[in-house]
RNA sequence: GUGGGUAUAGUCAAGUGGUUAAGACACAUGGUUGUGGUCCAUGCAUGCGAGGGUUCGAAUCCCUUUACCCACCCCA
């Protein structure tokens, strides 16, 4: 069945760029196993944090139909205009890999009728999300997040809760330099008469503005708010604030929202700038914001957003959640210089010498893991001054040499490579000694 | 989409027109036949991101191109 995508991966494999051929896509990279042992450690705590709230985890399609990014997070957005990556299967169905988490938990948590189950509906999960951008620090195009959310709670305790659990994942890896800011960016019932006050007082500095302002001031004025021209930034000095034209509703739900942040001793700051780009957000909107890692300062960004359930077409179910970015966490980490422990080597290198023991030793090594011990081998032919090269190199805690003297004897030498020190033990009570040497340190 | 920067071995790099492209780390083998982390020896870029050009001669000068980094924009 000769189609459009056949020809196409004729043309590429009939091309001469093959130099790309052992190159990542730009924007990607590859997590090595100097990397892994990092990011198990970030998700054993982040899912420890999760546990310990009462949320569960949730798995959700790398790709979705284009029509649930573009109603979700707003057709008006830079991530659905110029952002995503979008095509057509051989299906002819437009999909898009996604560019953020929460719409994606948003049609499942509909689809399976969660809002039926005991509310609030309490969500974690760990993906990856795709958008199309130019890479700098910080930045890529397929990056990964934690995220959470809460469906079906009005009571400024979910945002509280959520911003908890951010802030206590956070500290607990050691993270103190983070600030955080918070801000209301009102309802659809008092974000419209701010938008208005905001551009009368912009209209007459609206030929000073910069070009993209100039845009932002028909599409989203609240942008220019936080526009990094000096110009601008001082174009809009005295400009009135959106917190002073929350509606009732917005504005005790916010100072209701400081209380609960203060009793629960979370350090955070107003900052009446922030302005999440995604449509769906509305009364809070948060971010905690490092400026140890370049530009994208943005570790973990979140806020509410009341009407996007019903917007995609479900029930009218409120939700509140946050988005974490994992390469932003580790770069901060990094440039913190807190360090994550690193994957331990083996318990036990077992070498030998000879053809028979050779034999021996992987018995011995089988035998070994089975019983609970890790035990490294030497695959390579190498010779016994290779094998213990290799067993320091890897950080084997002890090595074990097997050759004919032990065969016969069926006693070997372990040596403790730390220390040098060097012991006779038994074949046969090799994984008790070593299991016993670990239970005594704690 | 718009700017700026950088490209020499696995890594960090010296080298700005002239004999076989420093050095360090890493890696491999060996230092008499059963022991690593120190030390010593040896090996490891016909090649300087790629493609053209100038020149007797180019990693070094010129043109084109690609990749990466950073910033704008936007956001995790």
């Amino acid at each position: 069945m000769p189609n459009v995508f056949v020809e196409e991966l004729c043309r590429i494999v009939a091309s001469e760029e093959d130099i790309m051929l052992t190159k990542a896509p730009k924007g990607t990279k590859d997590i090595l196993p100097a990397d892994t042992a990092r990011w198990r450690r970030l998700e054993r705590d982040f899912v420890g944090a999760c546990r310990k709230a009462g949320f569960e985890e949730i798995r959700t399609p790398v790709f979705e139909h284009t029509e649930l990014f573009a109603r979700g997070i707003g057709d008006a957005s830079d991530v659905v205009r110029k952002q995503m990556y979008t095509f057509e299967d051989l299906g002819h169905r437009s999909v898009t890999l996604r560019p953020e988490g929460t719409a994606g938990v948003a049609r499942a948590f509909i689809e399976n009728k969660m809002y039926a189950e005991p509310l609030p509906v309490k969500l974690w999960y760990e993906i990856s999300c795709f958008r199309y951008e130019r890479p700098q620090s910080g930045r890529f195009r397929e990056f990964h997040q934690f995220g959470i959310e809460v469906f079906g709670s009005h009571d400024m305790t979910a945002d509280a809760e959520v911003i908890g659990l951010a802030d206590a994942f956070l500290r607990g890896l050691g993270l103190t330099e983070l600030s955080l800011r918070v801000n209301s960016i009102g309802c659809p019932s008092c974000r419209p008469s701010y938008r208005e006050a905001l551009k009368v007082f912009l209209e007459p500095r609206y030929t000073e503005l910069c070009d993209t302002c100039k845009l932002r001031y028909e599409r989203n004025p609240l942008r220019i708010l936080d526009c990094k021209s000096s110009v601008c930034h001082e174009l809009v000095h005295g400009a009135p604030v959106m917190m002073d034209y929350l509606c009732e509703e917005c504005r005790s739900a916010f100072t209701q929202l400081e209380s609960y942040l203060t009793a629960r001793s979370i350090a955070y700051e107003v900052d009446t700038s922030i302005v999440r780009g995604l449509d769906y957000y509305t009364k809070t909107a948060f971010e905690f914001v490092s400026d140890m890692i370049g530009a994208q300062g943005t570790v973990c960004g979140g806020g509410r957003y009341d009407h996007l359930i019903a917007e995609l077409g479900g029930p009218d179910v409120p939700g509140v959640g946050f988005g974490l970015g994992i390469e932003r966490l580790l770069l901060l980490l990094e440039n913190t210089g807190i360090e994550l422990p690193a994957e331990p080597g083996p318990d036990v290198f077992v070498a030998y010498i000879g053809d028979g023991a050779k034999l021996r030793a992987q018995a011995v090594a089988t035998d070994l893991r089975a019983s609970g011990v890790s035990a490294d081998i030497d695959t390579a032919a190498r010779g016994i001054k290779g094998q213990f090269k290799y067993a320091d190199r890897i950080g084997a805690r002890y090595a074990l040499t097997i050759g004919d003297n032990e065969l016969s004897s069926g006693v070997a030498p372990l040596k403790d490579m730390a220390t040098g020190d060097e012991r006779k033990v038994p074949l046969a009570d090799i994984a008790k000694f070593i299991v016993g040497n670990s239970e005594g340190e704690g």
